[in-house]
RNA sequence: GCACCCGUAGCUCAGCUGGAUAGAGCGCCACCCUCCGAAGGUGGAGGCCACACGUUCGAAUCGUGUCGGGUGCGCCA
């Protein structure tokens, strides 16, 4: 049950009505008719900007509109009163049986309450954290993989079919720098000084590779050059770099679907193919490139280049797709790799990249849209930093001297359900403070164990409503008589339950999963405040006792809120508490 | 220099494909707390939505420009 997409219908209805009357002339989109909450509660229940939206073209005054409008609505018993408010608002108040029916809605469906159709089975194709195989996952890349996780649920959630997909980059210079360091504790497993000269990968995570290196190639490797053990090495450290990396996102409960490797695309042909078919679409070209205005790059120099014309397709220079050695740019096997994805038939692609990517957005969208003539559109979040603070000061980490906090580190301190909820308490684009104190404070401006909390007082209500005899299966829940729910704190709730279905469809469409975080602390916020009433006025505790039919109607409430709870979470990858400790 | 992101209460941030008197938490002030489950509750003050112009019946939201902060800018990925 969706109520505001409900409403929205009797609304489209009545305007459909109003036009084969010829009140209305025919052939209006409605398209831009919405029905959502009023900003101020006291003006009603919903609102519907139909009569302005109309208005004009329609040729009619928006309060024409609003009373034919109001009159047609208040015919349904849905609806108790139509108020034509401001300058064509149409105030609608709803019969409180409404919302007693989304509670009721909310436990026969379960965990499929908010599931909506907007995806409509859309093929939607979601690549995100893609860290270089050259070490273990740090924090930086901890919030892209909990943001994309996050969404591929969100978007299944809301009807689409997603593919998490994490890309590899096992191709470039980085998995030759990788292999150096490898060898150099190769060399120390046999006892020899290693060399771990300036600009190798300085981290101890290597001493294991070293030793594993020694055990499958014995002695065999040493003293001899770069040129017959580079291979051999990058492999097996590039697997044990992989093998490290899955483990990190097991830990933080991230599930890939496809991992692709951009080294498989090499010797292919399939980024000689990519290219040539930009090519023949005339956006590949020799030429020289302007220099950068400003801080001019010290060696610079003109140079006749490969390039991509992105600026067809809204970039500020052209691209250099490959390097003066003849080699691929990083960009080349990128854009064969997209094309890949728009091979494999997704109707949508999204990436998700850190902040620090993001000149990168603009090239590949135009590569996107050049290889999928504009039918496959990409989406591209940029991830901001995360801070860690811990006791007020903030913590400095040193790539360089290999002192980087690992997404290990966080996830055994803070815990994988508070990380992640953390993680999406912001906005992608926002920076994040994560204090490792703030976190795991047990208080209400802690929204992730504000929520908890919430979940856990459900469950405790739930079991000392069965303890007194109440059956407190969903399915006799939903059958309860809730018409003693009329107080003004109940129904407040019983309206936020209503907007769940809504909210994962505002959340889906926008790619914004920290709007979930977000109406689960409002949520969460709304049972807090009921419960609290019930310190003054017994009769809104959960639990009555002696009176199991009193305490039915009130249990199927909480309930109907703990489904939710329990439904957002689980977008969030968060495991809802049972009781709090 | 150019591009992208950001600028909302003292602080940290929400704000719906443009909607009515712009919200939350913290902090501050007042009152309450022998309450199913403690780690509090209720209420209040606090705003030129960086600034200017424009589009619109209507702008925090869209456009242009200015200012301020961040990020990036040819053979790194």
């Amino acid at each position: 049950m969706n109520l505001f997409a409900d409403i929205r219908s009797l609304v489209i209805d009545a305007l459909t009505a109003l036009t084969d009357l010829g009140r209305l002339p025919a052939g209006l989109d409605l398209a831009a008719v919405a029905v959502e909450p009023p900003r101020d509660p006291a003006h009603g229940d919903m609102a519907t900007n139909a009569a302005m939206v109309l208005a004009k073209p329609a040729g009619m005054k928006p309060r024409d509109i609003a009373e034919a409008l109001a009159a047609e609505l208040a015919a349904d018993p849905r609806v108790t009163s139509a108020e034509v408010a401001g300058p064509g608002f149409l105030n609608l108040r709803l019969a409180p049986g409404q919302w007693r029916e989304v509670v009721s809605a909310a436990l026969a469906e379960g965990g499929d309450y908010g599931r909506v159709p907007a995806g409509q089975g859309e093929r939607i194709n979601i690549e995100f954290v893609s860290a270089n195989p050259t070490g273990p996952m740090h924090v930086g890349h901890m919030r892209g993989a909990v943001f994309g996780d996050a969404l591929a649920s969100l978007l299944a959630f809301a009807g689409h079919e997603v593919t998490r997909e994490y890309y590899i980059n096992d191709g470039g210079a980085q998995v030759d720098v990788l292999a150096r360091s490898a060898y150099e504790r190769y060399r120390e497993a046999h006892g020899l000084e290693p060399a771990i000269s300036e600009g190798l990968y300085p981290g101890d995570y290597l001493i294991p590779v070293g030793e594993a290196l020694k055990a499958r190639f014995g002695d065999s490797l040493l003293d001899k050059p770069e040129s017959e053990w580079l291979a051999q090495i990058r492999d097996v450290a590039t697997e044990a770099m992989m093998a490290t990396i899955r483990d990190d996102l097991a830990l933080l409960g991230v599930e890939m679907d496809v991992y692709s490797s951009e080294k498989a695309l090499y010797g292919t042909g399939r980024i000689e193919a990519a290219i040539a078919r930009l090519e023949q679409a005339g956006l590949i070209y020799e030429g020289t490139l302007e220099p950068p205005k400003g801080k001019l790059p010290e060696d610079w120099e003109p140079r006749q280049q490969t390039l991509f014309r992105s600026t067809d397709h809204g970039d500020d220079v052209d691209r250099p797709v490959r390097k003066s050695d003849g080699s691929w740019t990083y960009f080349a096997p990128d854009i064969a790799y997209h094309w890949d994805k728009i091979d494999r038939g997704f109707d949508a692609l999204i990436d998700i990249f850190g902040a620090d990517h993001g000149g990168y957005v603009k090239r590949m969208q135009a590569a996107v849209r050049a290889l999928s003539n504009g039918k496959v559109p990409l989406d591209i979040k940029l991830i901001q930093l995360v801070k860690l603070w811990k006791n007020g000061e903030p913590f400095k980490m040193s790539k360089r001297a290999g002192t980087f906090v690992t997404l290990r580190d966080v996830v055994e301190q803070a815990g994988r359900d508070v990380t992640r909820f953390h993680m999406l308490t912001r906005k992608n684009d926002a920076a994040l403070d994560f204090d490792f104190a703030r976190v795991l404070e047990q208080s209400k401006d802690n929204p992730v164990w504000y929520v908890q909390y919430g979940s856990a007082r459900i469950n405790s209500v739930l079991r000392r409503a069965e303890e007194m005899g109440v059956d407190v299966s969903d399915a006799a829940l939903a059958r309860a008589d809730l018409s003693i729910l009329d107080h003004p704190a109940q129904i407040t709730l019983m309206k936020k339950i209503a907007e769940w279905p809504r909210t994962v469809e505002i959340a889906a469409r926008a790619h914004e999963p920290h709007r979930i975080a977000f109406f689960l602390y409002e949520l969460a916020s709304d049972l807090h405040a009921l419960w609290n009433r019930g310190n003054d006025e017994p009769a809104l505790r959960f639990v009555s006792d002696g009176d199991p039919s009193a305490t039915a109607a009130k249990i199927a409430l909480a309930r109907a809120a703990g489904v939710v709870i329990s439904a957002g979470l689980g977008i969030l990858g968060v495991t809802p508490a049972v009781e709090m400790r």
